[in-house]
DNA sequence: ATCCTAACGTGAACAACGTTCACTGTGAAC
DNA sequence: GTTCACAGTGAACGTTGTTCACGTTAGGAT
């Protein structure tokens, strides 16, 4: 019998075989030897089965935090929720799409703010860098992911080329640089430059 | 006739009248008194459509920058790009769903490079804080854009308060302080976290 | 003025999508 | 052994993007 998680977990390892676009409720029922009507039983909308795959890709981001300085818990929760949102194919892009706030998200949400009040910034300020962050989280891994889909099949490079002719030198060398250099870094470094913004309003 | 910038005009009203996911061909054939094959004369696909009309909507981002210190000047183009984008409804996920960058993020892009690389960065870190300062104002306004519509039909706080009881005081008021905060000045905020995080790494 | 050509636009179809619903089958409870 | 609740089916509905053979119309060449 079909179970909720099973739909769940069935519809994560479709996503990362076939990527989101891939995702089809009949396409799923093959995966699980159902038909595609059977899923409504357990989701009402593929909407509600996407957000419930939001918030299962995002366990374990809420992790009880480490006694270290403000600075140092924000780039963990940072690499935490990127590493999360690279776990699955397309997976920055699921939870993009999901608007209501699961309950991994919340709790992600606010062990930020009480890092960030805990460091002396009020809560206003704490809940709008919160969500600033997470912006650039998402953004970079959405391009990262989308990234690395464009590299196996069409050529990325020659996308650039044909935007135009290198005028700049500098703009040539800054965007060979995005696809040359290590995801990783540039995604510390963005973060990097974004924690060093907040240690300057705390003094 | 249809002309080209007609269907580019017609589908940025429709976007405005309806919403993305109104935004139909056959709608927007019903619009230009016409049937939906007929775009197809002008564009390979829906998809070239909404690369159009993000790149019209990009119009006036890349204008000549005026005489200013660097951070004036980042500050001018995060607030053009993010006007462009609110200058249509949804025009922040029409953006977002175009990966193939279009001359005028190209155009944008490559000021901010040159502004940064002048401010004394090198071109790869350059390229690097626009591509985070573009995930910044691309992801603010999504959900600026988000919640002006969800504001009208169903009630935002309503979600917020079933997504469970506000166990942190703190968190309680800073999310609360999303919603009721300006967000023009929450947008200005975040970027000028983000500004001092750069001065930082010039000095 | 007449022809020719190239394009524009149509209408009907196609495959695929999410979703619904009357129905069948099955397994457990009484 | 009967009943009942429900998981799952299969066929349909309405909608989507897209294609294509076919009319139709506009404009330059003769």
């Amino acid at each position: 019998m079909l179970r909720r998680p099973d739909v769940v977990k069935g519809a994560l390892d479709l996503l990362d075989a076939e990527g989101l676009d891939g995702l089809t409720m009949r396409r799923l029922g093959t995966a699980l030897n159902v038909r595609a009507g059977a899923m409504y039983r357990h989701f009402p909308s593929k909407e509600a089965l996407l957000d419930a795959m939001a918030e299962q890709l995002l366990e374990g981001v809420a992790a009880p935090l480490p006694e270290a300085s403000w600075d140092e818990q924000l780039r963990l929760l940072g690499d935490r929720l990127r590493g999360a949102l690279l776990s699955r194919r397309d997976g920055a892009r699921v939870v993009a799409g999901t608007y209501v706030p699961d309950a991994n998200t919340n709790a992600a949400g606010r062990l930020a703010v009480e890092v960030l009040c805990r460091a002396g910034l009020a809560p206003e300020q704490a809940g709008w860098i919160t969500f600033a962050m997470f912006y650039y989280v998402l953004g970079h891994t959405i391009e990262e992911q989308a990234q690395s889909r464009l590299a196996e099949s069409d050529d990325w490079a020659a996308r650039l080329a044909a935007a135009g002719p290198d005028e700049s030198a500098t703009y040539e060398k800054a965007m060979s640089a995005l696809v040359t250099a290590d995801p990783a870094a540039r995604f510390a470094y963005g973060l990097d430059v974004f924690l060093d913004g907040i240690a300057q309003r705390l003094t």
